[in-house]
DNA sequence: CGGTTAGTTGAGTGCATTCAATCCCAGTGG
DNA sequence: CCACTGGGATTGAATGCACTCAACTAACCG
């Protein structure tokens, strides 16, 4: 069960930046709360809810009516789309300030948002008052447009690795990505601290556990990287990134 | 080459609808005309080229410098992403109504857009005037947030397919996938008339032309379709989806 | 008629999967 | 303190599905 954290506004505060995490949130100044001077963003904020989450909870499932959208503040989550067979394909990986749960199907979410890290914290804003905002806000309905563009080419660039590289190349591929994003977020990106399973990582490539598993082997075995417990090290990036163009 | 049709606006022509096809186009109604009042259409097509492609035919290059933005009005084209190796991942195919062009990197743009069908035919908007037409009109920007928000929730579950399914299935997806779209588009959903070679659908699921022709010939086998040259024909609509939901 | 392109089918290979065993580690309780 | 347990990861052996290579057919076009 999601805790409840920091009220958006403390009682009979004011609305100014004092009371907010914002000016320290990670996410200021990404996607949809960038365009936002400061008294817009107050009151974007003051609609929000922030919550935490642990591993494996679901901030949202596909197929349950629409509640809030969420951006990430802290930690990492995924998008998945479950099959009714029980597998689940991983969309994609998110990191501090990406937004999830916007996608709907007639009333419902698309898919599950799960988190994947030990601590994942969110700004939750309710659905009327997020559209609401993006419908009064100009800037924010092109904030939401760059941001599902973005969005809309990671998503294709990685389809495109899952149909044409074989399994290590689609491994090479994936660290390379985290590494790229990780440097997008300020943090370590020479030693990934991969809170993901080989379960997660198998959903995310279409690939299973013991398959992703000789792949880090593989790579390992190459010089390409080293491995110790959930950190990766990149010891090669060029010879990553070669790898995971083409070939076994 | 491209061949340029109707102009926009015949020379010393009024900016009325008797002027332009877009009464009698099937796009008329989908995402970015669809809210688009009679005078605002007739401005919005005025700045618009149309244009006819013959199959196989670039209507523009991952990597080429920005240009139109295309709305099929006949005819049927795919979304695609080359490799270095010279392989393409078809990212998703369009119908008459829908849009492409649209995603860039610094400038340029992220993927290719291929004619797949003999005929294909667009209206070719300048980016200038699309992305100024979006700015000043709010329905628009609303439009086209659908619209992303829908073709990545295709992609989506495209991947899905891709990540999870064995190759009889796939196919078999792609079937139904494609029966939906025809029936979507009020063409003949039963029989459907497939343009696209086996490369098109091996390179659309991640599968090679071979591979794609034993899963046909499966399906045909099992008495779920059957095959004559370009039309497939859906004889048990159930059992293939049951066939595209788990097992080869 | 020969040349080309798309599609189908067969034979054999190889890579990812399945099945299974083992290891490690953290948590728990005797 | 240590045995027990469960989850995650690694590795091995064997299977099977998709791929590669190749032959052949059909349709189309010069």
């Amino acid at each position: 069960m999601a805790i409840r954290l920091t009220p958006a506004l403390a009682p009979g505060g004011v609305p100014t930046d004092e009371n907010r995490p914002c000016p320290r949130c990670p996410g200021r100044h990404t996607n949809i709360c960038q365009p936002l001077e400061p008294r817009a963003l107050a009151a974007f904020f003051d609609g929000c809810m922030r919550q935490r989450w642990a591993r494996h909870e679901f901030l949202f499932r596909s197929g349950d009516p629409l509640g809030s959208v969420f951006k990430l503040t802290a930690g990492i989550a995924a998008v998945a789309k479950p099959l009714p067979s029980g597998e689940r394909q991983i969309l994609r990986f998110l990191m501090p300030g990406d937004v999830c749960g916007y996608l709907s199907d007639d009333g419902h979410y698309s898919f599950d948002g799960v988190a994947i890290s030990e601590e994942v914290v969110t700004c939750s804003f309710p659905r009327e008052h997020f559209d609401g905002f993006v419908a009064r806000n100009d800037a924010m309905g092109v904030a939401v447009r760059l941001e599902l563009s973005a969005v809309l080419k990671e998503v294709s660039q990685h389809m495109t690795a899952m149909g044409q590289l074989p399994s290590t190349a689609r491994v090479a591929n994936f660290l390379c990505t985290m590494r790229a994003a990780f440097a997008a977020h300020g943090m370590e990106s020479r030693t990934l601290d991969l809170p993901m399973t080989r379960t997660d990582i198998g959903d995310y490539l279409g690939l299973r556990i013991e398959t992703v598993s000789r792949a880090f082997t593989t790579l390992r075995r190459r010089r390409l990287i080293a491995l110790d417990g959930e950190t990766v090290t990149i010891l090669d990036p060029a010879g990553l990134a070669a790898a995971a163009r083409r070939a076994a």
